[in-house]
DNA sequence: ACAGAATGGGACAACAGTGTCCTATTATTA
DNA sequence: TAATAATAGGACACTGTTGTCCCATTCTGT
């Protein structure tokens, strides 16, 4: 990070970009440079003046994702109060960074069978950064609130998916914003049975 | 359909590209035609020869797609038994079909924002099929099986979701392909807190 | 008002993917 | 074996995207 401080424009410019790219590829992974700096409402060069490449612009996307799902995480204080109620946290957490996150899902750059250098450096950053979470769910498993049927792995993995669905559901018109995050934690927790159904 | 009878290795041929496609494509939404060539061990050309463009390719894809829902919905005869018995003939059936069916989740042209002509009577034809789910969540509704606070639109996607899920879990090696149905349904059905603790 | 920074708007070559076409070979079937 | 079907392999033009460059214009801070 040799870069002194940037003037207010170039970094306001920066930003639009970074906050178009979210938009366009979360809605249509292929979606070309081009688009993105329409989007922005920015010329196609100057976008490549800030970005020299594809690449280096999903890099700057990740690396935003990862400060925003480490202050996500880190805000959530999952060490402290009922693991269901960290949870809790967590998920409104996640929920309300929205499509920042789940573009992810959608870049071919990021599912592709071998990734590139800086993705593979990517991914073990945000692993890394949900040891955390790992955690919280172990304690959960100790403290038997969490099925111990269900490894911490798969909790994980459908706790970030319900949250991805839930939020493609209100992005669809499927599930009303406000009730999204009682439902997705409802299915998370207890699934799709009645309470007093008989096991 | 005005096609006689296909001579032998004409048949062949066909599901060996369409075979081909679905690997290729689930591994690598953007792969081109020819990848899907190759893997099918075949001319770029000779599929031109069976598919004129790759937007046939996909529709036979997603025909073929709805030949098998269509045929696991019918199988797991779901107005039979009680609510839950025949989710778990539904999943096991969907689960089964495996990256037939969840290569569509990858295909760009299929989460289009402006979807072409056939794909939206494709979309069409698939809910429709799924009318037989509508009614089973209703009767577990009324039943009192499934939780009234979840509606029967937001079970089902969340139920595909989490077939979905299961089985990209078995392919990355994260869950043992053989307790994959168990898990998905624990957690479809219970969620992911242990059966005593305090609600 | 002035100098430097930042941008718009294009031109350009390079490239990958697509769809079409043709010819030589190989399989298949009668 | 002869006739027909199917394929491989390549050439080809066309398209959309990409990354680079350049110049004129606009914006910004002093």
């Amino acid at each position: 990070m040799t870069d002194t401080v940037e003037s207010g424009s170039r970094s306001r410019t920066r930003r639009a970009i970074l906050d178009a790219a979210v938009v366009v590829f979360s809605q249509r992974r292929t979606a070309s440079l081009g688009d993105v700096a329409a989007e922005a409402g920015v010329a196609r060069s100057t976008l490549h003046r800030y970005f020299a490449d594809r690449a280096e612009l999903v890099h700057a996307l990740a690396a935003d994702v990862l400060v925003a799902v480490e202050k996500t995480i880190d805000d959530s204080a999952l060490d402290q109060g009922t693991p269901r109620e960290a949870l809790h946290r967590l998920a409104a957490g996640y929920f309300e960074l929205g499509p920042r996150i789940f573009f992810l899902y959608n870049e071919p750059s990021f599912n592709a069978p071998e990734p590139d250098e800086r993705v593979k450096g990517f991914f073990q950053k945000l692993e890394a950064s949900g040891k955390p979470i790992e955690a919280l769910i172990e304690r959960g498993h100790r403290e038997g609130v969490f099925a111990t049927s269900l490894s911490a792995d798969w909790i994980i993995r459908m706790f970030w998916w319900m949250v991805y669905i839930g939020w493609e559901a209100v992005d669809e018109g499927a599930l009303p914003r406000l009730s999204a995050p009682a439902t997705i934690l409802q299915t998370i927790e207890h699934g799709i049975l009645a309470p007093g159904s008989s096991s």
